[in-house]
RNA sequence: GGCGUGAUAGCCAAGAGGUUAGGCAGCGGUCUGCAAAAUCGCUUAGAUCGGUUCGAUUCCGAUUCACGCCU
């Protein structure tokens, strides 16, 4: 195959959990003939759907990439995997004439491509000399981007205490659904305790409950506080990425600016808009309840 | 009405007449190989009024409130 030359255009829809990313990013498939690669670091998983928030319903006739890849009881998907697999994606769709959408919150996943990290090979940390797959790899394996890409990154926000609010809300949603008993099939198809507490949030804390270390309304509660926490990580990430030069359209509520007319400008090569707000330099309320 | 006990930060909760309680929650940071992970930092309160004292959140008194008991 023809080496691509180019830098190839990408869009990116990304933001703490609960935002509302994947409805958005479908919109966009819609309207822009685009693909979605998800930029999940538990998605990835098979039977990982109601905690993960895989969403597949509302992709509709959209095409994604890089969920379902993975088993949960024999893998540990990494940034490396992703690095290549991401590429691969974004190469294939781009081939086929339609428009790469990364749509995920896994920020680390998600910095590494677009600053083009290149993942050395030889010696491994000790930690990771357990998984054979990355020893057969070694030297060779290291990961070079194999091309540039042109992004546009949008972020969905809200402002923290909406985004709670909406945690609150999805998390007795997916009660509601089954994920309990997604959680206990997943062990009774032989995910140990040990990697389910591993995957974390909802993963971690179901497991607890399920091996009765705690009442059902403690884990909900313990539950809703680390998924907030990890909204807040979330966006501290992001505000690292601003300080490393990753412009981030933030999108008020996911509409303003038009995340439509910004996209279609970045394709036909229009001037983009400023930045009109940075999260780095944007300090949440010193409190909620 | 009388007696007793208590009142500490958003919440829980200690000790001490002068030097940081602690935990949770919250906020911020680090992070190029498990990232929904790991890890670090920050956040100075003592119900009210008066007294004792060089110095009171700590001792004394009154008041208010809460809880318990008694009549």
């Amino acid at each position: 195959m023809e080496p691509l030359t180019k830098k190839i255009k990408i869009a990116v829809i990304t933001g703490p959990t609960a935002t509302g990313k994947t409805a958005l990013a479908v919109e966009l498939a819609k309207e822009f003939s685009g693909e979605i690669i998800s930029v999940d670091s538990r998605q990835v998983y098979r039977g990982m759907d109601i905690g993960s928030g895989k969403d597949l319903a509302e992709y509709g006739d959209i095409p994604y990439h890089l969920i379902d890849i993975a088993d949960p009881a024999a893998d540990t998907y990494n940034l490396f995997e992703f690095c290549s697999d991401a590429f691969a994606a974004i190469e294939d769709i781009s081939r086929r004439g339609k428009l790469p959408i990364l749509c995920g919150g896994t920020a680390l996943y998600l910095n590494a491509i677009l600053q083009g990290y290149n993942l050395p090979g030889g010696k491994l940390p000790e930690r990771r000399t357990g998984e054979a797959r990355i020893r057969q790899e070694g030297t060779e394996a290291a990961f070079v981007p194999p091309f540039e890409l042109d992004a546009l990154v949008m972020g969905v926000y809200f402002p923290r205490k909406t985004v709670r609010a909406r945690i609150e809300a999805r998390l007795d949603a997916r009660f509601a659904s089954g994920m309990i008993e997604e959680v206990k099939a997943l062990h009774e198809k032989g995910v140990s305790y040990e990697k389910l507490e591993f995957f974390g949030l909802e993963y971690r804390e179901i497991s607890r409950y399920l091996q009765n270390l705690c009442s059902f309304e403690e884990m909900r509660l313990t539950l809703l506080n680390r998924i907030r926490q990890f909204a807040k990580r979330q966006d501290i990430f992001f505000r690292k990425m601003e300080r490393e030069n990753i412009n981030i359209y933030w999108l008020n509520e996911g509409k303003e600016p038009d995340p439509r007319k910004l996209l279609r400008d970045f394709l036909s090569g229009s001037a983009l808009p400023e930045i009109g707000f940075k999260l780095s330099e944007h300090h949440n309320a010193p409190s909620y309840k």
